[in-house]
DNA sequence: TAAGTTAATGACTTGTTGGTCATTAACTTA
DNA sequence: TAAGTTAATGACCAACAAGTCATTAACTTA
């Protein structure tokens, strides 16, 4: 038995890391998920991850920071540089976020962090502040954009957010949580289309609604 | 040192080892869940806990058979001998499922159980199949009977009971995850009225409606 | 009240995992 | 090629928790 060669390769090893840490996070969870798991597939010893991140909480968030803020801040730019209709922005910050995340790994994350968030208060502190925060904020300013030129109706902006982002969400939750167990795979582009569908009429400003 | 007195109570165990079950899985999880804990609550000892209960798993299913299934059960004696509106009878299954469920400390299984489905596979299926399968069934129900009667318009089944359940469960889910962090408490009882509200308008059947 | 039954205990075993660190070896440079 | 640097390793430690079982003591019955 001969050891098999060390690899030195210092730039390679974060990256590896963290892809190997997103899939093991959505499969079994952030406190179920063991770091000798995540070493070995990203092809090192547990030991050489410790040299990367401090412990299971640093990597998790560098998961988070690496992947998901990335979108967030593209989004914020798409928001800023849009003119044109509110509806289609609030479309085209749907698409890119499906593209960036509900087509990728990433799709597993909210449902763990809505699953540890008691758990892992910090995890869920810093995933709020850079993640949740910031997309409602996001959501908010589209709806508010919408209300102000009379595209949308009035309505409370708290509430308005939740019916936006919640639906999303919850296609998400159960496709990592029952959506293996259950036999009737529903299309998630069409949810999605309906979910849309039901926004562009809810929304909408009717000619003879009194302004509130 | 005196060890306190032993007080033999077979009957009461039972009740009292489920009623610290629930409160522990709710606030830790599953898996988080030490039974050592459990049984102190309940005022026993590790020992005696598995005097009554198997196992952790044994544990959490007697939780929700004793808890959550009998509500199922009355919610289908409900359906069985209602007549009148269909409307009025998915109001009355709403009502008595937040009353038993919603508004007690049971309301934290639905975000247990969705964020644990994956590494309790066995869990996930007992839950799918003594309370998800048959809520979805006794709402089917409920639906089908008024798309017959001309109440409801016709729609697609899967599809029309998820948008009843899933606002409900996303209000479950939510309070036991982040619902502690967030600083405004939306009041349920007004977000369920929305729903319902909602969903009024959303299944009726226009009269310049086609039948399809 | 003595013997029998069984509810209750808690120390113990077993297995797991986050995190550490002394050692090794790949690579660099003089 | 010899000395120095540092990426990488994996044995090890400490903490924790599920589940077991020999022992204890509360209660019952003859």
């Amino acid at each position: 038995m001969t050891a098999p060669p060390r690899k030195r390769r210092k730039e390679a090893r974060p990256s590896e890391l963290l892809g190997a840490a997103l899939a093991l996070f959505v499969d079994k969870g952030f406190a179920a998920t063991r770091l000798e798991d995540v070493a070995s597939r990203a092809g090192v010893s547990k030991g050489t991850l410790y040299l990367y991140y401090a412990n299971k909480a640093a990597l998790f968030k560098a998961v988070v920071q690496e992947g998901i803020v990335p979108v967030i801040v593209e989004n914020e730019a798409i928001a800023a540089r849009h003119t044109g209709s509110s509806f289609t922005l609030l479309e085209m910050l749907l698409h890119n976020w499906w593209t960036k995340i509900g087509q990728t790994d990433y799709a597993g994350i909210p449902k763990l962090i809505v699953a540890e968030a008691r758990n892992f208060p910090e995890l869920a502190q810093f995933y709020y502040e850079n993640v949740i925060s910031r997309a409602r904020a996001l959501v908010g300013a589209c709806l508010r954009r919408g209300m102000a030129s009379g595209e949308f109706r009035q309505l409370d902006m708290e509430t308005a957010i939740d019916v936006v982002i919640a639906p999303i969400l919850m296609l998400l939750i159960w496709r990592y949580s029952f959506g293996c167990c259950q036999q009737g795979e529903s299309d998630p582009e069409r949810y999605l289309q309906i979910h849309t569908e039901l926004l562009r009429q809810g929304l909408r400003q009717l000619e003879n609604e009194s302004q509130v």
